[in-house]
RNA sequence: GGAGAGGUGGCCGAGCGGUUGAUGGCAGCGGUCUUGAAAACCGCCGAACCCGAAAGGGUUUCGUGAGUUCGAAUCUCACCCUCUCCGCCA
């Protein structure tokens, strides 16, 4: 959420940020001066009556104790109160509106960000590794998984529909060893703390990072309480979690950080739900896209001037994954019309798929700066100065677990149709070298 | 699910209708003292919003929402959350 005074008072470069993401400004903030103008005057007409009215309370209470009559100070503030309660109810109104339509403006893009409406836009920082040669045709992974074993989709659709999966064998222990590997480099190696947060979430959390309101539709939800109201965040419902950084980031909601902790560094584990709503038809073959995903997440919190290095940083620790794993990826600025809502600046890391053919999004790491902080009300408090700031927040995928998995069974395919298992991860999978039909 | 207790400022903890934004303690900040540090002592110290160029003024805020009252942290009701015990369960 961007700050109230600092929208009123850069209208104009707010509307170039938005028009630059391919947001209509007009439609966000069309009558947003109107709106603040009328809202506080009358906020400013109910605290002028409120101001008279605890005047004369106070007046009457003296008076009272004195032993005096009162009854015409009474009859005043018993006036004043009628007509306050309209004057109330139309600030609140008012007030309630500017909430809601701040809250659906997203971050403002740096201005290192590249503009452009799509992905088309991005641009590659960075290639690491090359995509692998094959003496023969590469299989896609959903092809080798089948044949091997590893992976069932057919029975996983029986149990529960489509862009859902099963692994079996070595497949599942490949899984797992895959987010063990993961989670000690990130603890033991690149100084983060593990975490294991819940799954469920409440929708003041899914508030607090940005996927409420907008995005209601991408995100499960429990069956357990009222309809979702857009304006109510509740803290008794009960959301599926599209991603750690929802729970972790929400960690410090509500809470005063001491400045010496910063940064903090988080990696957690958690599966990852979305509905996936709107994307009908796109990756429907294989695994690449799933309601249902594991992911190792990095997550920061961090001081304000901290946060650009932090961010290198962090993006760093995710592609060292891929560097270890030995899979060929590259690293892309997103532009202005491809960065997500919360975020003010993303790098996505795309892994080669020779099944595909093409760089496909493996980790996607952002600054989110003020965005999700002012949001979640997290702040610190800067060194010896007594007034509090909000934190940066930060987060990456550090990696998505399940394209992990195919990049790698695609990457390391033989021609028998055997795929090798790099060495690094050959100690989280009992010792196995290659994964084979019979396994 | 049943019974009880409780939710107050960064933290702990008083207050239980009228100068209470809230006693006190801790932490933090500034100062005195000291070669330095500690201790001791003195002072300062919540947040959001509104008006104002500023100085400053005002409003709201004691889990949330309604209500009673001229006036509520304090009274009433509903809801939420936390803790303890019991039951059930991984």
């Amino acid at each position: 959420m961007l700050d109230l005074g600092f929208v009123r008072g850069n209208l104009p470069l707010v509307e170039e940020k938005l028009r630059q993401r391919g947001a209509d400004p007009a439609a966000l903030l069309g009558d947003f001066h109107v709106l603040d103008g009328a809202r506080r005057e009358a906020i400013t007409r109910a605290e002028q009556l409120k101001a008279r009215r605890n005047e004369l309370s106070q007046r009457v209470g003296a008076l009272k104790r004195a032993g005096q009559d009162a009854t015409a100070l009474m009859e005043e503030t018993r006036s004043i109160k009628e007509a306050l309660d309209g004057l109330d109810a139309e600030a609140a109104t008012l007030d309630e509106k500017m909430r809601q339509s701040l809250a659906r403006i997203p971050n403002l893009t740096r201005d290192e960000v590249p503009s452009g409406r799509s992905e088309e836009q991005n641009v590659v920082v960075k290639t690491w590794g090359s995509p692998a040669r094959f003496d023969f045709e590469p299989k896609p992974h959903w092809e080798l998984g089948e044949q091997l074993g590893i992976l069932d989709l057919e029975r996983a659709t029986k149990l529960s529909g489509a862009r859902f999966a099963v692994y079996k064998g070595a497949g599942a222990r490949l899984e797992r060893a895959l987010i063990s590997f993961m989670l000690d480099r990130h603890t033991l190696e690149h100084g983060y703390t593990e975490v294991l947060p819940p799954f469920l979430v409440n929708s003041r959390s899914l508030f607090g990072t940005g996927q409420l309101p907008k995005f209601a539709e991408d995100l499960f939800r429990c069956a357990d309480g009222q309809e979702f109201v857009e304006g109510e965040y509740r803290d008794n419902d009960h959301w599926l979690i599209p991603t750690a950084e929802v729970p972790v980031t929400n960690l410090f909601r509500d809470e005063i950080l001491d400045e010496t902790q910063l940064p903090i560094c988080y990696a957690a584990y958690t599966p990852c739900f979305r509905a996936e709503a709107g994307a009908a038809g796109r990756d429907t073959r294989g695994i690449i896209r799933q309601h249902q995903f594991e992911k190792v997440e990095l997550v920061k919190f961090a001081r304000p001037e901290d946060s650009d290095a932090e961010h290198e940083k962090l993006t760093g620790d995710a592609e060292r994954i891929l560097e270890m794993l030995g899979l060929p990826y590259r690293r892309m600025l997103l532009c202005t019309g491809d960065t997500g809502f919360s975020s003010a600046k993303t790098y996505d890391l795309e892994v080669w798929l020779p099944g595909q053919g093409a760089y496909r999004e493996i980790s996607s790491c952002s600054n989110f700066e003020s965005f999700q902080a002012r949001r979640a009300n997290i702040r610190y408090r800067p060194g010896n100065k007594g007034k509090t700031e909000f934190v940066h927040t930060l987060n990456g995928s550090g990696l998505a677990v399940g394209r992990t998995w195919l990049a790698l069974v695609e990457h390391y395919q033989q021609a028998d149709g055997t795929v090798l298992i790099p060495e690094v991860l050959r100690p989280y999978m009992n010792g196995m070298e290659r994964i084979a039909a019979s396994s």
